[in-house]
DNA sequence: GACTCGGTTTGTATCGTTATAAATTCAACA
DNA sequence: TGTTGAATTTATAACGATACAAACCGAGTC
């Protein structure tokens, strides 16, 4: 008690460039070390909840804090500590499926609400290796922790991460031995649910388009395809010469193609919505009717097709949950360290 | 020349330091300046290319710099200077209207590439007031620049950041005294056009859907609609219930009303490819033939349309340009004080 | 030989924060 | 009365970079 009122009284001695405020600028530490009378080591202390500071200093001292509006300087902590508060999320400028980045921005961006986390886009330009982001932030740790996408069955990107032991998450699975975080959309269940509600329609033949091999959701979603195929015996086609990933114009004039033959698709799995409009273009341009000449099932991750008509079926993911997701665990990931199996997560595919 | 040499042998003197090299950890200049002989203050002022230090220095520091791969401390350089080296974008998680946002990072993001600049994205929760971001980067100057969208004319964030006299350009134009630098696209051209093109096809009543009023593009819309409608005679209709920014089924409900009505509108401007798909909706769910019961021109912000059949006559926003745009010229603007002018732009409306 | 003068390099202090070690106070105890 | 120790608080140094003022060097001048 008295120590307080003498170190008001007698504060001055050592700090007196109190007297100065810092400027007309922020607040800093010393600013309310000024106010309060205490060290400027006090103040860090107590703000950082030391419970070697006595509980009245550090209530007086969030109290003057809270009045002045004091927030610490990010780039004092950073330099001092190492920790950006960054969280990076690496993007591909040329993702064509739609709103895909958006939805999982404005996920990330509500798992970072109300923590000192600043989100970062880090493009990855796709004539650069795709490794350069990643190292570049692990060397100059421009970040604590990494998000990206589009994950490959032996991802160079999770294996240097995996190594320098870097908090980070991916959408996407890989087939390391390793165990590492990731979301990702159980895209087998999706191809092959989609697939059986076309048989269920009564295709005799069914196409769909694949995401390009590198990426391990391509496998997957071969493979779910696939089994429902095989489970009905049916006849299939999977165009070699485009992927998700391709123009939608060059898709819509490939299945311009595959509908001219006799023997083409009556079925059609969608991976995306701009794919599903491509191939409803293609078989409108020929006359075939959608519903009786040919049945689609698309991939449904925005409001769109819910004005498409005709209606299509679709089956939803949600990307804005992945990226919630994502950012959630990649902070659970950086608080602590949990296992990984907690740090994993599969959406399901709603409904059937 | 003598100098260096006994530079580098007798240089270890005052920083012995460079002995124990920093840990594993990334170069600094201190590295460098081990590395050379030179004083940490001669490394920092060559890498800046201060004229005062020797040519000579100047290249054999920045050989140096390359060789062991050093990077500059952002935190360190931020702490110190002041600057950032971050571009704020804000950005309303609830857009809506289709990969708005991912086009737009992606232009800004372009516009940084090959610059110090990072890309921050702060989010504006709607649950909040507008102006918060805006104050919070202004007061913590936790960036160098700020971006954003949906001006209004009366706009708070634009007269905050000009009393400020802080760097920013943003997504449309004000009605402001004070000129600043803005992107925007030209959305009475683009109503106009839109309308008359639909007066050419032979419609004898528009309809159009404004944003929010509170939008300065809403007026520009309105006014572009309402000179087309004057300019022909025609009657006319603006549904009040709904906006750009209502849900796609809500404007889907409000237009399968008005196409009820037997003085229905038979040609629908469109401020968006969502916007469209639902009045196309609405359309198809009366048995209305699009194209010959009802017109419909739609603004175009994605190669979607492309693909919608039967096809609807489109006009072209670049998003990514005006991405682009604002990060360059927001650039300029934190580089140089540019005479506001030559800060704005205005996207024009292609082909008609 | 002392002196001045460009051309060049260096030392010192600082940005705001925090980890570490040291100091202070005061009550309890021998 | 002096000692010990727990409870608090404080001083110091550092993170890496840069602004500023001061120092250094050799050459040219008087």
């Amino acid at each position: 008690m008295t120590r307080e009122e003498s170190g008001r009284a007698g504060g001055a001695p050592d700090n007196d460039r109190m007297m100065e405020p810092p400027g007309k600028g922020k607040p800093t530490l010393r600013t309310i070390a000024g106010l309060t009378g205490l060290a400027v080591t006090t103040v860090s202390r107590a703000l950082a909840g030391d419970v070697q500071i006595a509980l009245e200093t550090r209530m007086r001292v969030s109290q003057v804090a809270r009045e002045i509006g004091y927030m610490p300087d990010r780039a004092a902590q950073r330099l001092r500590t190492g920790r950006t508060n960054v969280i990076s999320l690496i993007l591909d400028p040329h993702e064509e499926i739609l709103g895909y980045a958006t939805s999982m921005i404005n996920g990330v961006t509500e798992a970072l609400r109300d923590t000192p986390y600043h989100l970062v886009i880090t493009p990855h330009f796709s004539d650069r290796p795709q490794i350069e982001p990643v190292a570049h932030i692990l060397r100059n740790r421009t970040a604590d922790g990494v998000i990206f996408t589009r994950t490959e069955p032996l991802d160079a990107r999770v294996k240097m991460l995996l190594e320098s032991d870097f908090p980070f998450i991916c959408h996407g699975r890989t087939e390391l031995a390793t165990p590492h975080p990731y979301v990702d959309y159980d895209n087998y269940a999706f191809a092959y649910q989609a697939a059986r509600r076309l048989t269920a329609s009564g295709c005799r033949k069914l196409a769909i388009i694949l995401p390009p091999t590198a990426f391990t959701f391509a496998h997957h979603m071969r493979h779910g395809f696939m089994t429902a195929i095989r489970e009905e015996g049916l006849a299939y086609e999977i165009p070699q010469e485009v992927t998700l990933d391709s123009k939608s114009d060059a898709i819509r004039d490939c299945f311009f193609a595959l509908f001219a033959h006799p023997d083409r698709p009556d079925g059609v799995v969608c991976g995306g919505e701009v794919i599903a409009m491509a191939v409803m273009a293609a078989a409108y341009d020929h006359g075939l009717k959608l519903g009786q000449d040919v049945h689609i099932v698309t991939k449904q991750t925005s409001g769109l097709f819910d004005q498409v008509r005709p209606r299509i079926p679709t089956i939803y993911e949600d990307l804005a949950e992945a990226g919630r997701l994502m950012g959630e665990l990649l902070l659970k990931r950086i608080a602590e360290k949990k296992p990984v199996t907690e740090l994993q997560y599969l959406q399901t595919v709603t409904g059937f």
